[in-house]
DNA sequence: CGATTCGTAACTAACTAAGTTACATGAAAC
DNA sequence: GTTTCATGTAACTTAGTTAGTTACGAATCG
């Protein structure tokens, strides 16, 4: 799992739960899809136990599975759940007092607050369900070319 | 100077270079300000001095200025000559092959691209001028306030 | 009870970015 | 023309972050 590529593994766990709804998927499993180690599963995945996007279960057919439908869980929730931040800027003052600083602060604060709630709001409208639908559209494509050959 | 902190860092260098449109501002000078290393600030501006936004002299006399008109640099221009990304997270295939994380990559990616869009295009509309203009308002406040005590 | 699986702490390794040193290049002052 | 000042840049060091790993306790099921 490389660095800054936690939203997209964690897409990639969730869409492999999505496609197994009738069982629990277990860490080790996940971690093999996105090739880390389980602990970094469940490490990384904890935050979206608590959202409720996903529940775990201990012991004998314990493991992962998701929380509520595909289509009731969209990736401002998962991303938000994974403590990303959208915007990767820092304005925290250096100097303060430093008035050129704060007039600094000022304005890129302004502008990461009206910038986040754009990129949340156009995330809150993708959901799981648009995810596993495009996997399916490849599957069947790759199936109906498998067929033709 | 702080990790993530090249945007707000460069622009308050900027905005004092602005302030002192007169004369060249050393490296040294303008490390004062964000409290680093003057190898660090030429580094860091280096690639402003690429996209005509700051001109470099050497020798007696010599440093830093502003290539334009203040408010003729737009923040968007600043933060890709220092070559940030604005969107952090990676979608680079880890499994090549896999048709949910191509989904996942897809998906991720048509945000990213309408998104990077949008915050370029508010950026494209804030200026150097617009932080002057807050920072002059912050000094002339602070000036008023000293002057009634 | 014994096997399995999560939860979590503690440690290690790899990577990134800032900080630093050193020195060559160029320009102005004298 | 020599001295002084400033940038340009390479190379190295240091600090901080995050993934990876090991270890073990807690919970659950057969």
């Amino acid at each position: 799992m490389k660095r800054n590529s936690r939203l997209s593994s964690t897409l990639h766990i969730l869409v492999h739960m999505a496609e197994a709804p009738d069982r629990a998927l277990t860490s080790e499993e996940l971690a093999g899809f996105i090739h880390t180690n389980p602990v970094v599963v469940r490490r990384t995945i904890a935050g979206l136990r608590e959202a409720g996007i996903v529940t775990s279960s201990r012991g004998h057919g314990g493991g992962w599975q998701l929380g509520r439908a595909p289509d009731r869980i969209s990736l401002a929730e998962i991303s938000a759940a994974l403590g990303e931040t959208l915007l990767p800027f820092s304005t925290e003052p250096e100097s303060p007092g430093c008035l050129v600083e704060q007039a600094v602060i000022a304005v890129l604060d302004d502008f990461r607050l009206e910038a986040e709630r754009l990129l949340a709001e156009r995330l809150s409208h993708i959901t799981l369900a648009d995810l596993t639908a495009d996997f399916r559209r490849r599957y069947d494509l790759i199936g109906v070319s498998s067929h033709a050959v």
